[in-house]
DNA sequence: ACAGCGATTGACT
DNA sequence: GTCAATCGCTGTA
């Protein structure tokens, strides 16, 4: 697999949400490869996007949104779940996509332990869960995906062919009109179909 | 210092 | 599909 550089990411954040799909998140820990391909995302912007953290202004949490592209926003949510987003757009405008769902694909068997269950279908079929099969937390908020060996994308040799679903974001309440989830069509390992 | 809250999950109809 | 338990973090004071 060939590792994604700074030209993949320095885009607009819909049409990074899309061109992650049928990629790999790629975690190093303990010198093992724990590996899945993103099946899930969701796009997240700033001023014009009220679902979004970037929405009123810029505060010490989301301000690696508004940072350069390729780098993790991660933060803590209902008191026990790590969000992972990786950043988009130019320095100085808002913009992450939220990493939902991934097929495991290698270094299942430490996922299987990280995550406490043995079904493949159950591991990483969510935003809370694949953080913690792949030992994500708020230690790697911030981390440049582009240079480290630690968290990074990779490429696919070939691009597979596959249909990109869209609906309406999960868990907010407000920008519900806007259709920025998007998923593989037909794979078992989204969050909900 | 502290009140309010949530980009979820798991259980349930 | 719906619902609420849960608790550390964030933002404001």
């Amino acid at each position: 697999m060939r590792r994604a550089g700074p030209g993949f990411f320095d885009t607009a954040t819909l049409t990074l949400a899309k061109k992650l799909l049928g990629t790999y998140l790629v975690r190093k820990l303990d010198g093992r490869l724990l590996i899945g391909r993103i099946v899930e995302t969701e796009a997240y912007r700033g001023r014009d996007d009220p679902g979004s953290h970037a929405f009123h202004k810029k505060t010490p949490r989301n301000a690696v949104m508004f940072g350069p592209a390729g780098h993790a926003y991660i933060y803590f949510c209902y008191g026990n779940h790590n969000m992972f987003n990786i950043v988009t757009e130019k320095e100085g405008e808002a913009g992450a996509v939220l990493i939902r769902a991934l097929e495991p694909v290698g270094g299942i068997a430490a996922m299987m332990k990280l995550r406490g269950t043995r079904d493949p279908q159950n591991l990483t079929n969510g935003p809370g869960k694949l953080c913690a099969a792949l030992d994500i937390d708020k230690n790697l908020n911030t981390h440049g995906l582009i240079d480290s060996d630690r968290l990074y994308i990779a490429l696919p040799y070939k691009n597979e062919k596959f249909t990109i679903s869209c609906g309406h974001r999960i868990g907010i309440k407000q920008g519900l009109d806007k259709k920025w989830r998007f998923w593989i069509k037909g794979s078992g390992f989204v969050s909900r179909s």
